[in-house]
Formats: structure tokens, sequence, C-alpha cells
RNA sequence: GUCCCCAUCGUCUAGCGGUUAGGACGUCGGCCCUUCAAGCCGAAGAUCGCGGGUUCGAAUCCCGCUGGGGGCGCCA
């Protein structure tokens, strides 16, 4: 078997659109999977839609995930270029090969012929074939040389049948070509339609499998027409099932993200969202949930991918995102905070980051199992970093200004007893077990004043880890701001 | 309208002629416990869309129906 090559074609029309991102990581891993080559081609032959920054977009997207391609735009390869507007010259040749063949004919209709023709055809009519394709030779040339506008068909062949499209996660899919129009390969103005241009630079990039959304299976049997009157063989198929946002219904704005980079500003981990956009759509058996790209890269097998379409489930993302968060490590931690920290004015660059590290590192084990994306964790860690804080109103109010539970003297007592205990973790716990126990109250009624106190939250990370990072000085000084506040 | 695709717990899925239909997320309950989490234990949840076949036996194979999705662009 000849090596596998594949490729991902996003047009630059948009974002990474996250249906799109899963196609890529499908081609990725078929292709590392079998040991063959991943193209990263640009499909900007629409100038209207496509734009640099959105090429730019795509590829760092792509890379934010972990993806890395073979051959493509700026790295090159054998058989770029990898951009359709760079590739012109090879489908005029495709296009001069079929006229020679005869495979093409010119068409001369307007724009509005072919909207009512198509308007009568959707409501019932015949689907007559093109009138212009019994134009003789000499009239059409004719026409051409007097300068009419022009687009060139493709003639599907009279006697051609049934056409199968044979596709791995499908299967055969077959198709009548006598209900195939004659669709247009070449525009008015010269540039090849995405039908024609797809086909040209999947043969001219010698792609043996094609992996793509499954909304171009309808389409296919119109491009294996065409690989058939190029004279090549067609490769072979696998089409992916859609991705639908969580109400079942088509990915929209109004579900919210559909892009990569929206995920990631949600604060979910590349190598999460990776991990779920795998999972969608593919199994490496009925078990395994969690793996890493490398792990997928050895497994991937294209007959595992599931044929029926998969609803976004953003709390199995979220659990996933949580899991890698929690799994992690201190450094990695550190080194994806670096920009929410900078964000938040905790650091002005990469540099004061790094004066943090060692703090943060420490801190990592107080919030790894409780942060579940990345935007949580520095609004959740802001007492450890900040001189100062600012206490959550309804803490307050049920913990220290509730009467009758000793709020006050629980935190008097806690400053006098902390001023000269051991300070760690243990010597932090045993002295303030100990004042428990010597004001004869539930650990309850000390330690929930003592946390809103220090970290200015009923709710927060482990208490006696967070007292140990902070300096005694402004524990007190916490202590006693609160116990100013409470009441007994 | 027409062609094509799809159909297993709420969601993602395992299953590929014989299983108590398995797992994961979520949900609910319990344990742990100074909060929130995490972790551990347990439970509920799928007459495998419906109806016909084939077969000793069907979620698995065949046909029909229904429902959903996609294509039918000088968009990709």
């Amino acid at each position: 078997m000849s090596e596998v090559r594949v490729r991902f074609a996003p047009s630059p029309t948009g974002k990474l659109h996250i249906g799109g991102a899963r196609t890529a990581i499908y081609n990725w891993a078929f292709a590392r999977a079998t040991g063959g080559t991943f193209v990263l081609r640009i499909e900007d032959t629409d100038p209207e839609r496509s734009t640099k920054e959105n090429i730019d977009l795509i590829i760092r997207a792509m890379r934010w995930l972990g993806l890395d391609w073979d051959e493509g735009p700026h790295i090159g390869g054998d058989y770029g270029p990898y951009m359709q507007t760079e590739r012109f010259d090879t489908y005029a040749e495709a296009l001069e090969q079929l006229k020679a063949s005869g495979n093409v004919y010119p068409c001369f209709c307007t724009s509005e012929e072919l909207a009512a023709r198509r308007e009568a055809v959707q409501a019932g009519a015949a689907n007559e074939p093109d009138p212009c394709r019994s134009l003789s030779h000499e009239e059409a040339q004719k026409r051409i040389d007097a300068g009419e506008p022009h687009v060139w068909r493709l003639k599907v062949p009279e006697d051609r049948g049934t056409i199968v499209v044979h596709d791995i996660i499908h299967g055969d899919a077959e198709f009548d070509a006598a209900l195939m129009d004659d669709m247009i390969l070449v525009r008015s103005d010269g540039t090849p339609t995405y039908n024609f241009a797809v086909v040209c630079d999947d043969v001219n990039m010698k792609m043996t499998h094609i992996i793509r959304g499954d909304d171009h299976l309808s389409n296919t049997p119109r491009q294996v027409l065409v690989y058939e009157a190029l004279g090549y063989p067609t490769p072979t198929f696998a089409h992916l099932p859609m991705i639908c946002g969580p109400d079942g219904k088509k990915l929209s704005k109004r579900h919210g993200a559909a892009s990569v980079e929206e995920y990631r500003d949600m604060g979910y981990l590349p190598d999460a969202l990776f991990n779920y956009l795998a999972l969608l759509g593919w199994a490496p058996d009925g078990e395994t949930t969690l793996f890493t790209r490398e792990q997928m890269a050895k497994l991937f097998t294209l007959e595992r991918i599931s044929k029926n379409p998969s609803s976004l489930d953003y709390d199995k993302l979220e659990w996933i995102n949580s899991q890698y968060i929690q799994q992690m490590g201190a450094a990695a931690f550190v080194d994806t905070l670096a920009p929410y920290l900078i964000e938040a004015g905790y650091a002005a660059d990469e540099t004061g980051v790094e004066a943090l590290r060692s703090r943060l590192e420490a801190i990592y084990p107080l919030v790894n199992e409780r942060v579940k994306l990345m935007t949580e964790a520095v609004p959740m860690i802001a007492y450890l970093l900040d001189d100062s804080i600012e206490l959550d109103e309804k803490s307050v109010e049920k913990v220290l200004r509730k009467e009758g539970k000793g709020a006050k003297t629980a935190l008097v007592e806690a400053a006098a007893v902390l001023e000269d205990c051991p300070w760690t973790v243990e010597g932090i716990e045993a002295a303030l077990r100990g004042l428990c126990e010597k004001l004869e109250a539930k650990p309850k009624f000390v330690f929930q004043p003592i946390r809103v106190a220090v970290c200015g939250n009923m709710v927060s990370p482990p208490l006696f880890e967070s007292i140990e990072l902070l300096d005694r000085g402004v524990v007190e000084q916490r202590l006693r701001a609160a116990a100013e506040l409470a009441v007994d």
C-alpha cells in the first residue's frame, strides 16, 4: 500500500470552526497512525470572503490545539504551493486537458437563466440538460471569440449509470449519474469552482484519503466524475458526521461557542479540547475517555469513527478540562495561567510571572482540584496574591455577623494563637485545633470566621494551607480587621 | 420537490446473530469533612425510533415507515 497522504483544507472565511478542528484532528491522527503525511491546504478561491487574517487565525488555532503538519503554507513541501490562489495555473492546465478530451463545454447562460431553471426543477419540473451542451463546436467557439461571457461545465457522460462512492465510515453510497447536472468547473471570470479546485489539488497533491465533513457527501459523486474525466483513480473517502449544538440543532452563534478561539477564551485547555473533540465521534474502545494526542495517534482508525451526528456536551468538556487541570502539574499550570495573570495586572509580562513562579507553584496544589476553567483560577487565588482583600458581603453576613456563634472571639483568639505557632501547615492546624478545644467550640464555628477573614469568602481553597502561604503579619492583620466587623 | 446520510440511557459512546445491553459525563443518595471541591461507594436512567420479515435465536441481517440532518450555487 502506498504511503497515506491526507489533508485538512479549510477556507479562510472565518475562524477555525469547532467542526473543522475535529476534521483536522482526525486527519492528523490518521496520518500519524499510519505513518503518512498530513498536509494543510488553504482553500481561498473565494476572494469575497477569504482573508489573510483568517488564515493566520486558523493556523494559530491549529497550533494551539497541538496539531502539526508536514506540508503547508510557510513550511512548503513537494506538492506546493499550498494556497489555492497560488495554484491557478494548475487549474488552467486541468481545464485545457478536459477541453482536449471533450469532457467540458462552454455555457453561455446567464445567472438569471440558471436561477430560473433551478427554481423550476425544485418546484418539480424535469431536469433538462443544459441547452449549451448541444451547441456545436463551431458555434461555441464563435461566441467565445466574440467575447461572450461563459463558464465551463463538466459533461456528465450519458451512460455513466450509477456512481458508487466508497466511504469508510458510511460504506458504499450510490448515486444515479442521470440525476446529476453538468456542474460548473470554471467561472466566467476564469477562476475554478470549489468542486473543481479540490479535485485538481487532491489529484496533484496525491491525496490517498479524503477525510472531511458529512456535508460534502452529496457532492462527492460530482467530484468522482471530475476524477474520472481527468483520468485519475478516486481516493478513499471518510465523511465525518456533523457536530450539533447541545440542543441537537445545527451549531450556530446562538449556541455560543463555534470557534476554537472562543473555547480558549472560556478557559479550556488545548489538551482537553483536543481530547473532547477527538472523542466526539470516535472512541478507542468502550471504556477509555482520557487520552493524549500521542495515544490517539497510535490508536486511531477511520473504521472506528461513528456514523451518527453528535451534540456538544459542555458538562463533559468541562469535566475533561478539570481532569487535565488536576493532573497538569504546577509548572504547566503557571505557564497557562500567565496570560490571565498579566491581564489581571498581577504581572506586567512574562518576566513578571517568573518572579511569582515559585509562589504560584506552591498555590497550585490548593486549587488544582477546584479550578474547572482557567478563567476561574485568578479570582480563586486573588486572596493569596493581593496585599489587602475585600470580604464577600454575603459571607460577612452569614458568618461574621451571625449572633450567638462566637465569631468575634474566635477571630481575636486566633490572631493571638497564630502569633507564635510554627508557620507550617501542621503548626497552624495544631494551633487552631487547640483553639477549638480551648473555646469548646465546634471546628466549624472557629474555622469559618477565620476563612472569611483570611480568604474573604466562606467558600475557599483549604484554610491551613492558605494561611501558611500568607505572611504571619498579613494573616494577623486580616483577622483583626475582620474581628472589628464580627459579633459574638 | 428530489437525491443522499443517520437512528443504543438526557449527552458522548461500546456492541458487529446468543451479553443481566457495558463504560463515561450529567443527575440522585451515601461516606469523608472547617467551606467548596476532589476522591471513594451506591442508585436511578435504554421495551436498542416504529412495523414487518430472515433465523432455533436480532440492538446486530433484509424491507417498509417515521423522525432528524445534509446536498441540489459562477459559496466552500
